[in-house]
DNA sequence: CCAGTTGCTTGACGATCTCAAGCATCAACG
DNA sequence: CGTTGATGCTTGAGATCGTCAAGCAACTGG
């Protein structure tokens, strides 16, 4: 019954790896703009764990550190997110999230129901066997980049 | 041997799923940048495997009709894309890949090297399950966006 | 103390994006 | 027909995003 099912090429592959990486970009950016973010700054503010310097932020989002100034401007701005001086580096300026941007970026994280309804679609041994996959992708496609 | 090995929660897999977005558009907007394109330019001369109005474009890119002029009228100067009438309907105009158009894309696509490399790491049992994998999550995240 | 490096900001400029407005064309209805 | 409304594309204004070059402050290693 399980014959081979004719296995997809790698330009297949590739070519449904683009199109959901693109899906879930729009949901996130569509969410995100429900709450009047744009998907730079949400991308920002999701990568606020802690006090991030700005150089930091520039390596992560892998563009300029000017430009990073002008995104945080606009975040701060807004009360989302405040900027400390470095007990022990005074050039540097750590960026932190206010309680609003906490729970804001949570919310969009809760609200992106696109990304979420699609992964429901798979039961736990799949998930662990995406998962599993996917992690194995991982060191080679950030590296390499 | 195999016991289970602690399955991921959605949250971990959603985190994993959007770095490996992130991971593949930087590679993908970094080679396109190797051939003078930005990433959007890229994306738009990627959609072209036949004629397509700018109006279709527009709804593919998931942005607005007045913000396609721009990015065609760039690529037109460049010559890698070219606006015909449509024989049908007057106001339409279709946007067709020149040669070096269809050229260039391919080459993008050809030299993703972290993208490449990434799917080699995996052997041919596991892009099929990948691929059926991802199948599934296609109609939920596309549809609901 | 001095030279070189690093972190951040500013300014200039181009690309991307949205919205509102405008023109040409189509489609439908009386 | 001919008017009315919808559709396709472009233009212009204004905001954000992105780079680069230049500048200032602060760290680091002699």
């Amino acid at each position: 019954m399980t014959g081979t099912p004719s296995p997809p090429t790698k330009a297949q592959l590739l070519e449904l790896v683009a199109a959901l990486g693109t899906a879930q970009w729009q949901d996130f950016a569509a969410t995100a703009a429900r709450h009047g973010l744009t998907s730079v700054q949400a991308k920002l503010l999701a990568q606020l764990k802690g006090p991030v310097p700005m150089r930091g932020l520039a390596t992560v989002l892998v563009c300029d550190a000017s430009n990073v100034t002008g995104i945080v401007d606009r975040l701060e701005a807004r009360g989302l997110v405040r900027r400390e001086p470095d007990p022990s580096d005074r050039r540097v300026k750590n960026v932190v999230a206010t309680e609003e941007g906490v729970e804001t970026i949570r919310r969009v994280r809760d609200e992106m129901q696109a990304t979420h309804s699609a992964l429901d679609a798979l039961d736990e041994d799949e998930r662990s066997t995406l998962y599993r996959l996917l992690e194995r992708l991982r060191p080679d496609l950030e590296h390499r980049a």
